[in-house]
This record gives C-alpha cells, sequence and structure tokens, in this order.
DNA sequence: ACACTGTGAGTTTTT
DNA sequence: CTCACAGTGT
C-alpha cells in the first residue's frame, strides 16, 4: 500500500497534500474538504516516512474537530507506533503550561476558570476596588480584559494609548494579580501564558518547535493575535506550517480574531506555497449560488468562485412566520415531513441561544425528538460545578476559588460576616484562606457559633483528603455523601433536587470512565474546563438545535436557518462598525451547512424579553440578498391586533410579501442595498442608543411616520418614549 | 445565617 | 421569561 490514498483527492488537494516543504496556506471555500487536507496530509507526513507520528501536531479550535480529526486518521493509518498530536490551541497551552508553570510562576496544578469563575473574581475586584457595576457591568468588563489580552502578541497589554479602556485598566490589573493569586488561568492566560514562556524561554520554545517538525492549523482564519503568536513560534525552526483556512468563515471577530491573519501569510511566511479549493463537494448548486451571492456583499475578502457537480436542488424556501411560535410550528410541521419521508440529519440554527425555547416547546409537542447543543450545558450545572470545586478543594486545599465555593455548600452556618473577616485576615497574612482558617481556628479567632462551624468544615476537608487515594469516581462519591450533600439534595424533596442527583451520578460515571482510560484527576479536571457542549454532539440524532457558531464544520442534509430577522440577524449590536460583514459570513456559514435543502425563516412580530406585545420587525438585509429566483417564498397572515402597527394602508396582507408582476418576490426594504440604507446601523428593534437628554435606553420599535421614522424607546428608570427620529438627537452606542 | 419575597435588569456569538 | 440581587422576616 504505498500511495492509495492520495487516489481520493482531486488535483488541487493532491497539490495541498504533497507539498511537505514549508510554508503553506490553503484557501478552503466551504464544503471544498478541508478537513480531508489535514487528515491526508497527516497521512501522507507518515506514510512517506517524513517524519515520526508524534512530530505532527495539528492545531484546532474545538475539541470536536480534534476528536474528528483523531478519529479519521486512525482509519486512515491502521496501527501506529506513536501518535500525532491532534489538540486545541487551549488544550495545547494547558499541556505545554502544565509542564513548565515554575518558569512563569505558577504552580503545575494551576486552576483553570471559565466565565463563571471570572465574574466571581471581578465582583471580589469591585469590591476592593470600590467598582459600582453601574460603572461598568460585569459582562463588559470581561469584554474589556478580553480585549487586553487578546489584541496584542506581548504579555502587558498597554492601556495608555486607548483612551476606551485605561480607565478601567485598575481592574485588569487587579484581575490579573487576583488569579495568579489562586494559581488560577482564565482561557485567554491558557494562549497568553503560553506565548510568554515561549517568548522568555527561547529554550523552550526551540524545543517545541523542533519536536513538532509539522505544523497544521485548521481553522486559521479564526486565530486571534497570541494564537497567530503561538503558531509563528511554534514553526520559528522549520516554516513546516499548513495553514487552511477560509475568510469567508470567520466569525470570531469579538474573540480578538482577525482575519488579516490569513490575508496576508503569504508575506508572513517568506516562499507561501497557495492553493485554492473551490470545488464544493457538500450543497446543491441553488444554496451554493445564494450563499455566494450572499458573500460577495462582503469587501474584505480575497474574490474566489466555488463551483460544483451538485444537481441544482430544490428552491430555498422563505418563510415568513406570524410569530415566533408560529415560525416554531411551521418548522416542526416540516420537520415531521421530512422525518416522514426518511430523512435524517436536520439542523435548526440560529444567531442566538435564548431562541432554542420555542422550538423546545414545540418539538416537545409534536414529540419530535431533538438534541440541543450549547445553551446551559451539563459541565455549567450548580451541582456539577460545586462537586468539581469539591474536588479541587480536597485535593489541594489551597485553590481558593475552589474553597469559596464550597464552603457554606450545602449552607452549613458559614455566612457573609464570617467569610468577610476570613478574607480579610488572609489579605492581612498573605497565606491562602485556607491556612488562614487553620490558624484562625488554633487561635480561636472566631465568634463561637462561626468557630465552630469552620472547625466542623475543617474537620470536612480533613476526612475526605483520607479518601485521596480512592479510583476518581468512588473519591467523588464519598465527597458527596461526607460532605452531606447529598443529603441536603433528598431533604430538599423536589422534582429539581432529584434532578440534580441525578446529575451528580451522571458526574461520578463520567469520572469513572475517565479512571477506564487511565487517565488522572488533573487530566479530568481540565478535559471538565476545557469541554465544550459542541463535543459530545451526536451525528446519529436526527434533528439538533444549535447557534451558527456551533454549525461550523458541520454539515446537513437539510437546514433551517430560523430568526432571519434584522436586529437579531444581524444581531442589533453588531451592526456599528464593521459589524455587519462578520455577520454575513455568519450567514454564509448557516447556508452552507446545508446539502440538499434549505429553509430560510423569521418572524414578523417577535417578543422582546417576554414582554407583553409583540413588536414589528423587518426581514433579514441578507434575504435581500439572495437573488429571487433561487428561492420559493410563503408567509403567514399577521393579525392586526394592535392599531400602531397597521401596515394594511401600504401594502396587503401578508404585509411583507405582495405579489406584484413586476417579478420581484422580495418586499422594498430588501431591494440591493436599500436595507442597508434605510436601517443599517440606524436605530432598529433592539439597537442601544443615547438621548441627549434621557440617557442610554433601548430601541424597542421602529415605524414609518409619514417621511420621518417614529421611534420607541425603553429608556431604563424613566419609562417608555416616543420619538421622530429626525428631531429626536439619537445616537448609537 | 438563611429562607423567603419582590424588584429590576438583561439576552450575541465561545474556548 | 428568567436570572441575580436587595431587603424582609424568622
Amino acid at each position: 500500500m504505498s500511495t492509495n490514498y492520495l487516489q481520493d483527492l482531486n488535483q488541487e488537494q493532491r497539490r495541498a497534500v504533497a507539498h511537505t516543504d514549508g510554508p503553506l496556506l490553503v484557501v478552503a471555500g466551504a464544503g471544498s474538504g478541508k478537513t480531508r487536507i489535514i487528515t491526508y496530509k497527516i497521512t501522507h507526513l507518515i506514510k512517506q516516512k517524513l517524519c515520526q507520528p508524534d512530530q505532527i501536531l495539528a492545531v484546532t479550535f474545538t475539541n470536536k474537530a480534534a476528536e474528528e480529526m483523531r478519529k479519521r486518521v486512525e482509519q486512515l493509518l491502521f496501527p501506529l507506533p506513536s501518535i500525532p498530536l491532534i489538540s486545541t490551541f487551549h488544550s495545547f497551552g494547558v499541556r505545554v503550561l502544565r509542564r513548565h508553570a515554575r518558569l512563569l510562576g505558577y504552580q503545575p496544578d494551576f486552576v483553570i476558570c471559565d466565565t463563571e469563575d471570572q465574574t466571581r473574581i471581578l465582583k471580589k475586584v469591585y469590591e476592593l476596588l470600590g467598582f459600582e457595576s453601574g460603572d461598568l457591568p460585569i459582562r463588559e468588563a470581561r469584554s474589556v480584559i478580553g480585549k487586553l489580552k487578546n489584541r496584542s502578541w506581548d504579555s502587558e497589554p498597554e492601556p495608555q494609548d486607548d483612551s476606551e479602556i485605561s480607565p478601567f485598566y485598575p481592574i485588569y490589573e487587579r484581575y490579573q494579580r487576583l488569579l495568579k493569586e489562586s494559581n488560577a488561568m482564565d482561557f485567554d492566560d491558557l494562549i497568553q501564558q503560553t506565548v510568554r514562556l515561549f517568548q522568555e524561554h527561547q529554550d523552550v520554545q526551540e524545543s517545541y518547535s523542533r519536536r513538532y517538525r509539522y505544523l497544521l492549523i485548521d481553522e486559521y482564519q479564526d486565530t486571534n493575535p497570541p494564537q497567530y503568536q503561538l503558531v509563528r513560534n511554534l514553526a520559528s525552526t522549520h516554516q513546516n506550517i499548513t495553514a487552511v483556512g477560509d475568510e469567508d468563515q470567520a466569525i470570531y471577530r469579538f474573540r480578538g480574531a482577525d482575519i488579516r491573519n490569513i490575508l496576508r501569510f503569504e508575506s508572513d511566511f517568506p516562499g507561501a506555497a497557495v492553493v485554492k479549493l473551490e470545488q464544493n463537494y457538500r450543497s446543491c448548486q441553488n444554496i451554493l449560488d445564494a450563499a455566494t451571492a450572499i458573500v460577495s456583499n462582503n469587501l474584505e475578502r480575497k474574490p474566489k468562485t466555488l463551483w460544483t457537480e451538485n444537481p441544482c436542488g430544490d428552491p430555498i424556501d422563505v418563510y415568513a412566520a406570524g410569530s415566533a411560535h408560529d415560525e416554531a410550528f411551521f418548522v416542526a410541521r416540516q420537520t415531521e415531513q421530512c422525518l416522514k419521508d426518511g430523512e435524517s440529519g436536520i439542523g435548526i440554527l440560529y444567531r442566538a441561544n435564548f431562541q432554542s425555547r420555542h422550538f423546545e416547546e414545540i418539538f416537545g409537542r409534536f414529540g419530535i425528538k431533538y438534541r440541543l447543543v450549547g445553551g446551559v450545558g451539563f459541565y455549567h450545572r450548580k451541582e456539577v460545578r460545586d462537586a468539581l470545586a469539591y474536588l479541587r478543594a480536597v485535593y489541594n486545599p489551597h485553590d481558593n476559588l475552589a474553597l469559596l465555593r464550597i464552603i457554606n455548600a450545602p449552607p452549613r452556618g458559614i455566612g457573609k460576616v464570617t467569610l468577610d473577616r476570613l478574607y480579610a485576615m488572609s489579605e492581612d497574612s498573605q497565606t491562602s484562606l485556607w491556612d488562614t482558617l487553620v490558624s484562625g481556628i488554633e487561635a480561636g479567632a472566631f465568634p463561637g457559633r462561626s468557630q465552630r462551624a469552620l472547625q466542623t468544615f475543617l474537620g470536612l476537608i480533613e476526612t475526605c483528603r483520607g479518601f485521596r487515594d480512592l479510583p476518581l469516581h468512588l473519591f467523588l462519591e464519598q465527597i458527596l455523601e461526607s460532605s452531606g450533600y447529598i443529603e441536603a439534595l433528598m431533604k430538599e424533596n423536589t422534582e429539581e433536587a432529584s434532578n440534580r442527583r441525578l446529575n451528580l451520578q451522571e458526574l461520578v460515571n463520567v469520572a469513572r470512565e475517565n479512571v477506564d482510560r487511565g487517565q488522572n484527576l488533573q487530566s479530568f479536571l481540565d478535559s471538565t474546563a476545557l469541554h465544550s457542549e459542541t463535543d459530545d454532539y451526536d451525528q446519529t440524532a436526527s434533528v439538533t438545535l444549535m447557534t451558527l457558531h456551533n454549525a461550523k464544520g458541520l454539515e446537513f442534509p437539510i437546514v433551517f436557518l430560523v430568526g432571519c430577522e434584522q436586529g437579531l440577524f444581524p444581531h442589533s449590536r453588531s451592526l456599528s462598525e464593521d459589524g455587519l460583514e462578520e455577520e454575513r459570513r455568519l450567514c454564509y456559514v448557516g447556508v452552507t451547512r446545508s446539502k440538499k435543502k434549505l429553509f430560510l425563516t423569521y418572524c414578523q412580530r417577535r417578543r422582546f424579553f417576554g414582554s407583553d406585545s409583540e413588536e414589528v420587525g423587518q426581514p433579514s438585509c441578507f434575504l435581500g440578498e439572495i437573488p429571487s429566483h433561487l428561492t420559493r417564498v410563503s408567509g403567514s397572515e399577521v393579525e392586526n391586533t394592535s392599531p400602531s402597527y397597521d401596515y394594511s394602508s401600504e401594502s396587503s396582507d401578508p404585509p411583507f410579501f405582495e405579489e406584484d408582476s413586476s417579478g420581484s418576490q422580495s418586499p422594498d426594504s430588501w431591494g440591493e442595498g436599500s436595507s442597508t440604507e434605510a436601517f443599517d446601523g440606524r436605530f432598529i428593534r433592539g439597537a442601544r442608543i443615547e438621548h441627549p437628554k434621557y440617557g442610554r435606553g433601548r430601541v424597542l420599535q421602529v415605524q414609518p411616520a409619514g417621511d420621518d421614522i417614529k421611534v420607541t424607546v425603553k429608556f431604563p428608570g424613566l419609562g417608555i418614549k416616543k420619538m421622530l427620529q429626525s428631531y429626536a438627537r439619537l445616537r448609537l452606542v
């Protein structure tokens, strides 16, 4: 068996796989065999004996993608003497950092904290610095910190040149210090600290660069500056890098991803070869045409032409639903029909997680089995996180974050007053909470009741430490018993509590599987921290609900892209600046997930925040970018429940889909560019605005009023005001 | 210390 | 609607 596997590839793909020496950029359009390139190239390198398997490093963004590749490589190459490292950026970071943590002043058993931990830490920071969440909501503080960490290669951010961020720099500084003191890293640190390690310790960098002689990077368009720098560091000694990507599918700018990384690859890596893959093997012609038409409105891209030999396929169905409920109903009915026809592999894709609710509800009523990816996942449940914190705290009591989480869960009489005291003492003595607690109890530093409660807690942790040598799952079971956690749930005697118990049982099962695979506590904790919900997504489920972001890299015979409304998709918060191009790419990603059949739906009215009335919405401007001969439009009628929404004087029912003789099925607001002129960056539903007198508010409703536009705005604390756009000097924020 | 209540505020996307 | 929080009462 020599080079048979090359027969599966087209000419361009073969060129990409056969190029083994030096930098290579593979510009791979949607559905053109991106994953195939990486897996076959790994195969090629090994079969041609260009290196040992364990000298190959392939980096992806999601565990799911990594797993998929591992599986495929295994299939291609039977038994292997060693295995290539196929890993996500983050888990690669963890791997390196666990080994060299001390060089950076961390302990090797550092903790990985996620968004929830970040929030807890930030609350503490606010408390310490006297910040109010009114000054800057914690959510935004997180994003400011993320920006600081992700925008540059070096680890010391320069705040002074950014007036928008510099007032909040103390928050960043204190946050980072608390993290360090807790021996913790957030997700961004996992990359950034790795880069720092490489910068400060050239020898370490070189050893990794020499160790991995061939580098393959998936989804290169989504790399942010630290990741980019990491890649360059790894390639430094050999430049054997294969970057695979597609700038049209760059959808992680909010995470600091910089599309220019892929656009300037050739100048970054002199002598780079470039291969373009333009044949699409996935979608029908109609779908591909629609996708191409949409994305060609973007300016920030290299033009390319995707083509396919696949049949034309059905027209794209566009459905104008009356309400979100109606939309879900329509999708459920269509889905039911598809299932009856023996179809499987139906994807319901949406912009934002909260949209899933209606579909879950209606699908439940229809008896349609579905799988939900994302949302509040297993590892984010309170009880699961508590249990993991117990593991951490018992294993290492100096883990402040874990200790704080479980010290009073279940309630055992250690409240805020006691905790504040403990915290202050720990600040004074510069020791961990645990040490402070131990010495404080000895010194009798607490009032009687707290003293006894803390004493009990201390005894509990010490008892649990006695179980440390048990296999992980038994260890966990023991802790849950001894801590009284299970008992407290039993006492509650509600359905919710019994669900929680089931979840904990499930966690014990996961732990057992880990033991069976020979993994230790540390790797168990790592995998739970880096786990994402996409990971256990099962290809065999016939109906799947997920966000567009989660859908990247997947494909479905049938796709429903729902909620195609101005303000939701494109999202109102991305309308200012050039965020619209990114939304358009997201739309491109969504459309190209589909193999044979695509439905696009939107709601003419949607409830916001579960408010009492449904507000009028405009169809997504992306719908207007699809040539009308590719679509088939239908819709449900909207009853005129509220006179203020009455559009009937302007068009007959259904309002947006008047059949006219000019041949265009599109309403006026769709036409090329016109919707963009009227609404892009303006005051659409959901947008946040600022009024010179009332301050900040949110647009609830927009309606035409003669030549002007009437805008309804909710100002927090002040109530709802209606105003005309031309008079009110509104500004987007 | 904690369980309860009402208030008010907030929904992009993720490792 | 659903979460987090403040303020109540025990």
